[in-house]
RNA sequence: GCCGACGUAGCUCAGGUGGUAGAGCAACUGAUUCGUAAUCAGUAGGUCCCGAGUUCGAGUCCCGGCGUCGGCACCA
């Protein structure tokens, strides 16, 4: 006789094995209708589940997280019954939720059009309509087998194959469509009340790009109406914060056919560019870095001997002249042993940090490409440091605090770190992996970072930390990465005098705090949506006369600002003085001054910020000093 | 690289079923001289991504290529 426990401590009492649905009802018909599933002794299960013994018990609804991720996965197979009555030729597959929805893919003789898309976006609202009640079965092996094959559904075949066979097996039905599937699923098809799909793409089977292409279909699913809608006006908002959309309006850099992937930067990017390179330069010379050149064509008999040639050469670009084979450089490392090798080290001089901005090229695949975020051609804010093992932590920790000591200068404050640990392909003793591996963890813990560790996602030369930022649109993309590697000093001859007088081969950590600077302009934009502090804007200010008779005061007060290093233009234009402040407001200038007669009466300066605030008039002098205070803040969030 | 969509004026985009390209903004010219997010009028502007084909005739249809975009895969 079950004694159910719910959340608030309260217990009801039942005489007889009870489904979820029953005790919500005998709790209030609300809630009844509002159940989408139950949480039983802490594990999901449906509403239409049976409690025969004591248990605890929690109803979930639309207003817990759980509840919506059951929404989410119960739109999916929705989707699949939508597609399998409209065309049942096609194979379903698997349907998981992810981040804001969920996708299905299905093999299919053809690619779904946007028609299609349609047409299954309104069949799904009529079997929502149709209220489907769900249920569910659980299935011996052979039995799930024989039924999926009954069906034609090899896909859902070789799904079962690979479960392991101490798992039950359920299969969900709802009306003529049947999927396999873990649940929990809401009780009916009316519980669905705001979906979307959004977007068609192939996806290989397994992830596999060795397998066939299946065709998934994404989808969007909210509790209501209103939580869609606001979804999808932020989705929109997301898309105006593209920084190719940012830097067209702003001036900053174009891409070409004649140039794939690789950027043309206009005056305005450049400045950016140039103000970060600088900001970093400035920085690791403060942390014993020393800064050196390398060239950019190299014989591929040191990209073999690195290791670079047998691993990446498809990405390689090569040229050839007088019979020798060269490769442009994809990484700065090799270079960097070079200049290690020239003279004899000694432990003394460890550790040695050698940086490099140094123009890379990478034969990205044709479909990789992506703005600045993915390009061909790339600088990265790169560094090597060679140590002995005893130095490893330390520099791992002094690297981790310098990078997020420059992340909050950029304003970042919020950076997802992976530690990726030993692959299974590997160089190198356990013994000599357990030491690296514990100095990353260690200066991470030491550093008070949240990070997830990533199994086998190591280099096959060591582990690594990997810095991730997020795009507007939510796509995480890797800036910063700390690297161990055992490999290359050792196959590139590198070595130091030990204390004892024997050679050694120094341990070499690859770095770099803002990854490549075309992908962090990228990021940067984004996450500023163009309107960028005052020390990167490339434009600082813009002076306006409000008639023509200022012109002179104003292209007076432009060059004595120049000359006090603000970045500063002025415009004479005879338009409204409305008009001129619209257009460089929306151009993202900081600083809008404007000069009329008063202004020129009292030699000052009218200054208005681009987010519309009025600072009133202050002297030139006063201005400049203004300006300095606010760049010497740089992008810190106090 | 794979799947799909797209490529038209400087920018954003429109151009059922084939009949010599259009709007808004920007540019240019003129008027206006104005106080914190759009003054008015006029003018000019195109290899419709490239190549081949079907056709009397192609921005539109077919084929090939390149690029971009959304995913997949890849990402030292």
């Amino acid at each position: 006789m079950p004694v159910i426990t719910l959340p608030d401590g309260s217990q009801r009492h039942f005489d007889h094995p009870i489904t979820i649905a029953d005790v919500a009802a005998s709790i209030g018909s609300g809630l009844a209708k509002a159940a989408l599933a139950g949480e039983v002794n802490g594990k999901l299960v449906d509403t239409f589940s049976l409690i025969e013994n004591d248990a605890t018990l929690r109803i979930i609804t639309d207003r817990d997280p759980e509840g919506l991720d059951i929404i989410r996965h119960s739109t999916a197979h929705l989707l699949a019954h939508a597609v399998k009555s409209l065309f049942p030729t096609a194979q379903v597959t698997i349907g998981p939720v992810i981040e804001n929805g969920f996708y299905y893919d299905f093999a299919f003789g053809r690619p779904f059009s946007t028609e299609d898309l349609e047409k299954i976006e309104a069949k799904m609202s009529e079997l929502i309509k149709q209220d489907i009640a769900v249920s569910r079965n659980v299935v011996g092996r052979d039995e799930a087998i024989a039924f999926f094959k009954g069906l034609g559904e090899e896909y859902k075949v070789k799904i079962i194959q690979d479960i392991p066979a101490t798992e039950t097996l359920t299969i969900y039905e709802q009306g003529d469509f049947a999927d396999l599937c873990r649940g929990p699923h809401v009780p009916s098809t009316g519980k669905l009340k705001a979906f979307k799909l959004t977007k068609v793409s192939g996806a290989y089977w397994r992830g596999d790009s060795n397998n066939e292409m299946l065709q998934r279909v994404y989808g969007t699913a909210w509790k209501d109406k209103k939580t869609l809608d606001e979804y999808l006006k932020n989705l929109e908002e997301a898309e105006k914060r593209d920084h190719r959309k940012i830097a067209k309006a702003m001036d900053l850099f174009h891409i070409q056919e004649e140039a794939p992937g690789m950027v043309f930067w206009h005056n305005n990017g450049w400045t950016i560019y140039q103000q970060i390179k600088r900001y970093i330069t400035e920085r690791i010379l403060e942390n014993g870095y020393a800064e050196v050149s390398t060239p950019q064509i190299v014989d591929l008999e040191l990209w073999k001997k690195s290791g670079h040639w047998a691993m990446f050469n498809e990405q390689m670009f090569t040229v050839e002249s007088d019979n020798r084979h060269y490769a442009i450089k994809p990484m700065n490392c090799p270079c960097h042993v070079q200049i290690f090798k020239q003279g004899l080290k000694s432990y003394r001089d460890l550790p040695i940090r050698l940086a490099e901005f140094g123009s890379l090229h990478r034969n990205e695949l044709s479909g990789a490409m992506h703005g600045l975020m993915r390009v061909r051609q790339l600088v990265q804010d790169d560094a090597h440091i060679f140590c002995t093992e005893d130095q490893l932590q330390e520099e791992s920790l002094k690297f981790i605090q310098l990078l997020i000591d420059v992340y909050r200068d950029f304003g970042f404050n919020d950076v997802t770190v992976r530690l990726a640990t030993r692959p299974l392909k590997r160089i190198g003793s356990d013994e000599l992996w357990d030491h690296a591996e514990n100095a990353l963890l260690e200066a991470l813990k030491k550093a008070g970072l949240t990070f997830a560790i990533f199994p086998e996602e190591g280099a096959f030369y060591g582990p690594k930390i990997e810095f991730h930022l997020k795009d507007c649109l939510n796509r995480m993309w890797q800036c910063g990465t700390l690297q161990l590697d055992y490999a290359q000093p050792a196959r590139l001859e590198a070595y130091y005098i030990a204390e004892d007088g024997s050679k050694k081969t120094p341990v070499m950590l690859h770095r770099a705090i803002l990854g490549s600077l075309e992908r962090f302009i990228g990021v940067l934009l984004e996450h500023y949506a163009g309107k960028l502090p005052l020390w990167l804007a490339p434009q600082q200010a813009v002076m306006m006369n409000i008639t023509d008779k200022q012109a002179d005061y104003v292209v007076d007060i432009t060059q004595k600002l120049k000359k006090q290093g603000v970045r500063v233009k002025s415009d004479l234009r005879n338009e409204k003085i409305g008009f001129k402040i619209r257009e460089h407001t929306l151009a993202h200038i900081p600083h809008l001054l404007i000069a009329g007669d008063r202004e020129v009466e009292s030699r000052t300066i009218s200054v208005r910020t681009m987010d519309g605030s009025d600072l009133g008039s202050m002297s030139l002098d006063q201005y400049v000093k203004f300006v300095e205070t606010e760049v010497s803040k740089r992008g810190r969030i106090e």
